[in-house]
DNA sequence: ACGCAAAATGCAAGCGCTTGCATTTGGGCT
DNA sequence: AGCCCAAATGCAAGCGCTTGCATTTTGCGT
């Protein structure tokens, strides 16, 4: 059945057990479905041959992987770590594998590892935010295969998706550094060309400043990558600013991060002389001195249910309606009330 | 060829352009085998419905997957970020794609994964460290497919590998502590067990200790997991020592932060009161505060290297010969001088 | 003992692609 | 025009597994 020196087939063992494939199979895949004797004889087969199926060979003739693909924008902070995390734990206690891949923001390596997923058999995908390509709905419509959006929750969208009102959220959070006194604001966003939450995070931003009477149009945002450097020289450009922030709000704690450290490198105690606030509550938040005050999103929580959603649409049991989860602040050291002038 | 509805098949491609699939085939996989006339006309029928190979089947037929799997101990924190992404990136250039999985330090989940990226079709696998389970060898051994093994040097060992001198390193580094005059420090390493870079930076520690007339036996040493809160955790133990640590040395940056974070607040002073250091040299180190004093290892060329070795590997043109990179001490502001008493 | 339905197992047809080998085609020469 | 060889293309056999359907075995009731 094969040949000397290479990896046993499902024929090796049932030529060893002297039963047929389909047996091997099933006692593999529903051993109810096989006696006992049958299903000992087999397994010590396995066993002594070592065997291990193939799994491109079951993808096609089962036409299912039990793999779900899920493509990040980036692996290099936390962001999205432990989400993603809890997301891949439900996912293997329900007998599922989890693929990832990274875009690095960028919409055309989205596209293509989209198509990487698909054609490595992923049963589902799930994607980050709701800015995209109408084209590639299409193609994941055509070939059949279930997607379903996290981190940002519309629901108008055409793909059903799970996550929370970014505009809200950062809404009440610039709320909040407003109520602390704070007159002079401003934002470090991440860049928002084809990104919804960081779009989003900005519309909540203005519109708070908008509802307590400042003219949005006057308060400094700079985009820049979600780098502790970039966010660090984000906050130079800014704090030159006229009137000078006396808070700087960052569209997450990475970036808050990169303010804080320039901040202090550049003599300003934080928050005295400026406050500064996060977006995630990543584990960072708490690591940086002052901890930050940010946006607590309920990571795990989300991951979870997102492998619930998907593998419902995998099985087909979706009932169709995305998923809207809360948010809350967290109030730590970085955020202090503006100093009387 | 196919069902309505369903994902176009090489045969679809076929029949559209009126060739056969091994034409379609050729054209895809390596388009000088084919005319130029009968190239475009594939490749409109291509275009035009949208196709997209099964990866599965191309792996059943061809026998290699252009697939390289990667199983490290944890995602959770950056330790292997950076040099993952380098492997990543090098074997992109090089037409292969890198399936990513974690072992959460567990050697039972690291050898399943190892058997679930062999049955994915992985042409060649690269592991984290020596110290595994003999059998894993003989079953990758058996089923062909070339391991490497990174961030551990090791000349002598079953596989090949890649990395450097953690004993050496951690060797050098606490000489660096005792060359600022402490006399009193203390170690808080990972966990040991099963994991040859942590045992092995514990032994570089103690070496140097006694060669420079200290009693290894007597220096504190607190093995906890790689994450922020635990090294927090063995600080707060560790400093309650008698004498009490003027330094503390930490496995990796992650501990290390831990450490500086209960330090401070203790209403320590790093360094004034008590120096800490780290090991890896990833982001972390220049985040917190006071910036970590760290071996820095050459995560990004490792990587390439890592990527280099194991494709030669697995198209049998590897020369056999382990590699070995430098590190070298960064130094910042948590390492001080001992506090003259 | 015998007959029968249910349980267990076997048969064999694919799944979509690659590739060695056979066949056809196309030019360049004579 | 007629040949010949190389280039282009087609044929068809797998790759290792799952699964619908057919066949055999088992266990019971009588």
């Amino acid at each position: 059945m094969s040949k000397l020196n290479a990896a046993p087939t499902l024929g090796d063992v049932a030529k060893k057990a002297g039963v047929s494939t389909a047996t091997v199979s099933r006692c593999l895949n529903d051993p109810k479905r096989v006696v006992e004797a049958t299903r000992e004889r087999v397994m010590s087969a396995v066993e002594a041959l070592g065997y291990t199926p193939n799994f491109a060979a079951q993808v096609m003739a089962a036409k299912r992987s039990l793999t779900i693909g899920a493509i990040i924008p980036t692996m290099e902070n936390a962001i999205f770590a432990r989400g993603l995390q809890a997301f891949q734990e439900e996912l293997h206690s329900r007998g599922y594998t989890l693929l990832v891949s990274s875009s690095a923001y960028d919409p055309k390596i989205e596209k293509e590892q989209i198509r990487t997923l698909v054609a490595r058999g992923a049963d589902g995908i799930l994607l980050i935010g709701h800015e995209r390509d109408p084209a590639i709905h299409d193609y994941l419509a055509r070939q059949n295969v279930p997607a379903l959006v996290a981190w940002s929750y519309r629901s108008d969208a055409p793909l059903p998706s799970i996550g929370f009102d970014n505009r809200a959220a950062m809404f009440d959070l610039t709320c909040k550094v407003l109520d602390h006194g704070h007159k002079s604001i401003a934002m470090i966003s991440g860049i928002s060309s084809g990104n919804d939450r960081a779009r989003e995070r900005i519309e909540g931003f203005q519109a708070a400043a908008t509802a307590n009477g400042l003219d949005p149009q006057a308060l400094p945002i700079i985009e820049s990558s979600y780098d502790i450097e970039s966010g660090a020289a984000a906050f130079s450009k800014l704090i030159t600013s006229t009137p000078r922030p006396s808070a700087v709000l960052c569209g997450n704690d990475v970036l808050a991060a990169g303010a804080i450290k320039r901040a202090t490198e550049m003599g300003l105690h934080v928050p005295n002389d400026v406050s500064i606030t996060g977006f995630d509550d990543i584990e960072l938040a708490r690591v940086v001195s002052p901890a930050l005050t940010t946006v607590h999103v309920p990571h795990r929580k989300m991951g979870r249910r997102a492998a619930d959603m998907l593998i419902a649409m995998v099985e087909g049991s979706f009932s169709g309606t995305s998923k809207q989860l809360e948010t809350h602040i967290i109030e730590r050291a970085s955020l202090g009330p503006a100093r009387v002038t």
